[in-house]
DNA sequence: TTGTACGCGTTATCAT
DNA sequence: ATGATAACGCGTACAA
């Protein structure tokens, strides 16, 4: 009833009357064992149903075929589908995905992967969390010569690779849509800019503005949580203030939702009103009845590309040099109601 | 450049001129050591950075302190909660969690349970795929004496410990609710009855009319796959084939989105003309603009106690005996807009 | 209380 | 072409 015990290569060198040695050669394909013996072992290995004995084989080698990922939160849409790009680029090549939650906790962060370098895995991927800003506990896996590959929310350390959207490039797009539908007051609810991510939407925003000759007005500038609740209260505050706007381009996808609660409890008619378009593209924005124009990230593709840029990590250690591979995704902007100013 | 040399215990035994064997033992806090080697031991383990070799331990215990968890997709709102819970119960016990998804594929499914048992898990927790028919894969997990725990989607195999909601009684609630609300034709739009939460949901639609003393009527009952689309077909049909109804209780929250979409493009009020309840409680369905009532399944809370099962389960092997526990979880419906008809 | 020796399952090195 | 042996790092039965 308990454990079936385990074929090892031992038993098929006692059946066969051969070296253990011999056994392994075979079963890896050497080129220094007999046809014959070769053929033997493979099929008794196959009769007696042998499988190599992974662990055996990670404490040997030092490679155990895991690969950490460190997300703030695994049930994020956003994280979860990097994951599932991580996983499916991975998953053929014989890697497992061991998955840790920091719950946006820079302490949480650093033990995780202090006991993720202790089980010996081959490589980390990892968006650190907001409260990240000391970096130490992430140049310890580089200083372990583990391969590290940061997504979307990264450091700058040297010799790191990352692979991570276009977040600039993405907020121009979308400030320039709405300009283009005939906006002009276009306030910005943006994320704290100790992540960079926020950072480089606030500047794609501004760089847009002044490429169409538009003033940046302070008052329109807000930095708030990611949360439906943090738009109702950013709305209320711009309305109570007595700033107008006639369009949001928020960072946040929850944000937008709530201020277009906000604005609607109010009033305002979207997108005749005011225009909005959110950040993300979470899977509400286009189920809702007015569907929300937002800046989608792609992220399984970021998965499988980080998966990828690991894959040729890995074979550039083994020749002893390292490559810091920075690639940036572009976003895409999808274009939906709360944007489009019909007849305007 | 390269990889820091781990410190071992030769090391440290070594340094101070003792046995690696009373290294181990006092790094152990074995009662074989005097306190006051073993103190000198600890104190020049943390001096050195001493690490225990998680693989070496293992290949010698046998035990890895990694669990697999397998779904059909790990991006999966559902799914997606069910890991976090039981990453945050089990990774203060110290245990890494491995996520595999199978696509809703049988083939998939074995074969990731084939490599997850060869990496030397200590446990597998798994919603089966809609596909999986025989179950010689799964029960193969049982027989090697790995502690397996179904959650949600299960199948019924001797031995092995399940946790998932009351889909009967979430789908009764459901129902009630609707008769309450005073709809008294009520179609049911499910799922493929192979997979046993749908064939529950039915089960509970049904009881819940007859306890109402209202009939069933084959024309209300459908069965698709669970996407907007589906359900979009799904009321195309019954108003093709003149088939009154005055709600829906879907057994998918997506094929409710769908469903309410076609009734409004064809003039329905809802909740006015017609009812609509969900499952699932997806994210999506608290942000639509008239919210929509669904019965919740607690995923998170799922995994918690997926965790504690398997917990139990690692003690009880160790006494040498097995218990096969079904936990059923209460599902909780959440009243919102689509289903409170005002007024009537 | 401490040390010696072995085994977990593999692969690599050195002989043969 | 094959075998014997060491080594990966640890825990532990046995001996001292």
């Amino acid at each position: 009833m308990r454990q079936k015990e385990k074929v090892t290569i031992y038993d098929i060198s006692k059946k066969l009357n051969i070296s253990a040695a011999t056994v392994s050669r075979a079963l890896n394909d050497s080129d220094r064992v007999s046809l014959k013996t070769k053929e033997l072992v493979l099929k008794t290995a196959k009769e007696l149903n042998y499988q190599q004995n992974a662990l055996a084989l990670a404490l040997k080698s030092g490679r155990t075929f895991n690969v950490g990922v460190v997300v703030p939160y695994i049930n994020h849409t956003f994280f979860a589908s990097v994951i599932r790009g991580i996983e499916e680029e991975l998953e053929p090549k014989g890697y497992h995905v061991i998955i840790c939650q920091t719950h946006e906790n820079v302490e949480s962060e650093a033990k995780q992967i202090k006991t993720l370098l202790n089980t010996h895995i081959d490589g980390i991927f990892i968006s650190v969390s907001k409260t990240t800003e000391s970096v130490k506990h992430i140049e310890e896996v580089r200083d372990e010569g583990v391969p590290l590959i940061f997504f979307d929310r990264k450091k700058d350390i040297s010799g790191v690779s990352s692979v991570t959207i276009n977040d600039f490039e993405g907020a121009y797009e979308a400030t320039t849509h709405l300009i283009q539908q005939g906006y002009t007051n276009i306030a910005h609810i943006g994320g704290d800019h100790k992540l960079e991510i926020y950072k480089h939407r606030y500047d794609g925003y501004i760089a847009a503005l002044k490429a169409h000759n538009l003033p940046v007005n302070d008052d329109l500038l807000l930095q708030v949580n990611s949360t439906v609740e943090a738009g109702i209260e950013a709305v209320k505050s711009l309305l109570k203030n007595n700033i107008s706007f006639d369009a949001i381009f928020s960072a946040s996808d929850y944000v937008a939702l709530g201020s277009m609660r906000e604005l609607r409890a109010n009033g305002f008619k979207i997108p005749e009103d005011v225009g909005v378009v959110g950040f993300s593209n979470e899977p509400f924005t286009k189920y809702l009845e007015r569907p929300l124009t937002t800046v989608g990230q792609t992220p399984v593709l970021m998965g499988q590309i980080a998966a990828q840029v690991f894959l040729e990590q890995i074979t550039d250690v083994k020749k002893n040099f390292r490559v810091e591979k920075k690639v940036v995704l572009s976003p895409e902007l999808y274009t939906r109601d709360t944007s489009i100013k019909k007849g305007s």
